[in-house]
DNA sequence: CATGAATGAGAGTTCATTCAT
DNA sequence: CATGAATGAACTCTCATTCAT
């Protein structure tokens, strides 16, 4: 089907460029579909944009939430989620710098606006997680959860980010366990 | 004269639109001066973007070296590092955001090698006052100090971008404290 | 019958946007039908357009030598010829706009001679009810024909034009007794 | 100048094609300047189109104006407003055209209302100096002096389109004295 | 030193038309 | 009879860059 094939030509194309080096010439060519069959199913770019970033947020919410519908502890579900990230951010770095990163400016605004909305949806995801757990077992620190989310979100891109571009500095497992300590130290309570 | 005023004016305008979405226009309009004088005193876009963000690592790096020149404890520098780059990304929010993201995709690629080494500097400069501390006072966790000072700067520019969207949510200072907290009680070894 | 449906969408279509901006799509839309039906019912965006032109004039026509049929001095029947077209301009007004002026430029080329056709033909139509009475009654200024009939669809077009846009200067009664009053006074024989 | 080049290739192109079926890559061929240039003198292409029109409207309003400084009896002072309307409508037919017709649909709805405008205000032009012979002179009927204007433009236009169309029919001079006649013999008293 | 008119490659988008079903 | 996904040529417009002055 068209829409599949020009959705994935999207994603390889955006993250190679940024949202406005890609050209819907490329994004054609490279999905084998006359221009036109990208407005036939697009509005326009930053609609096929948008939908893009939309599919990557939800697609690591499910994975995450999937991954913790049993009752696990804390400590294991940070770990699943630093996790869980890591996986996306590591198959497709581009992708997901563009889910993270390029929702800043010189995007349509009212395209702009429901992308910020969704970063929104996907910290407060996060952050219901920390709470939720805060709450129940009253091991993570007195923090603000969407800071603490905030938080891991960002130690992860900019980590992520470092590891991309020093690849024999570690292992992905030492980079996962560095994090892990990073994160967690500072989330759990500790005696000082 | 004329270069002071278009490097202001392209902060403002780069700051603004993002990268692409600049015009050299605009740029001129703003430093009012002509077009063509763009193009007498910087080689073209990319290089005059250049020239911005090396001059927003350097600002940023004098200003955190001038505050450290005193030897003070490992826990004060961290504080003003924070301090420093909170500055930073608060006063000029997306001239940091400039600084610290749009340096991906989309721009001339060798522009672009040059800014990645910049930030990579800016990393290790951050990386070699933790080390530092680490060797004479022994008071941090045994994390790679480059993972370490990229999760300081993720953790500042992602928890700065959601205080910035949640402008009644806390003060600055409860920003910082909390920053510190979540960096800090990540960075210093503590009993478990 | 889809064939119906697909010109009552078209005139409003035309009517509302003019050729150019008329797009088949909406026409579709507005009909209720797919857009391959469109080119199984009609060859093609020109051709549909002619067919309604060319039923606008047919119907102006009838509708206008229906009432002339029975034998009318013909100062009513000039009469009638101005409330028939006023009717139509007042009732549809884009559509008689289309079918006055939009055959100029931009149709495609053999099209646009069989609508110059249509119009001519209305033309001779008027012009030869203007002859006959000239002959039979001589109370007609000896004026070619042709020009008189131009003179009269001119001025109804622009007085209906002005009425248009000043709905509340005069009523409808008003513009009718005015126009007849200009276009008789200078085609009835009067002595000066 | 280019701007002036610019502006005598899109008459032309306008002219011949109508506002839709003229393009701005034509234009700028037959201006023989880049088409950069065309945006770099208008902001678009309803805005050339507006200065075109305009400059069209202010031409034959100035050239009128000229003609009737002189105290003249109104009988002549119609006569050459024909006459100037006459010349503008057969030397440049189609840009006429546009001027007074194509106004009607599917131009950007600013620049069409600012085009709208300008028609209003050459009608009224009209209509002032026939106001002013009416009052002066008591030479004219009492009919509104709007209605009356629109339908001398609409005379003119429509008899100068037969004229056209009829090369050979008649004479340039038959054409005009035969729209004199048609006009004042129902503009002029006459005892009925 | 500085200018600004001119450029032209390339972008996003529209839409009449086709054709396999 | 009717469909609608797919097409691709043509369109308007943007903008970094150049160069004669």
């Amino acid at each position: 089907m068209s829409k599949d094939k020009i959705i994935r030509a999207a994603i390889e194309v955006f993250s190679e460029n940024g949202y406005h080096r890609a050209s819907m010439d490329e994004i054609a060519l490279r999905a084998q579909v006359a221009k036109g069959t990208l407005y036939y199913n697009f509005p326009g770019k930053s609609q096929l944009f948008k939908t893009i970033v939309k599919e990557g947020f939800e697609n690591i919410m499910q994975r995450t939430q999937a991954d913790l519908n049993a009752p696990l502890p804390i400590k294991e579900q940070i770990l699943r989620i630093i996790r869980h990230h890591l996986d996306l951010f590591l198959e497709s770095r581009h992708f997901s710098h563009i889910v993270f990163n390029e929702l800043s400016n010189g995007i349509e605004q009212d395209v702009l606006e429901e992308l910020k909305q969704l970063r929104r949806e996907h910290l407060h995801f996060l952050a219901s997680i920390l709470e939720t757990a805060k709450c129940e077992e009253n091991l993570l620190r007195d923090v603000d959860a969407n800071l603490a989310a905030a938080s891991i979100i960002g130690t992860l891109e900019s980590t992520c980010n470092y590891y991309l571009s020093h690849p024999n500095a570690y292992s992905r497992d030492d980079l996962e366990r560095y994090v892990f300590t990073i994160i967690t130290q500072g989330l759990f309570i500790s005696i000082d």
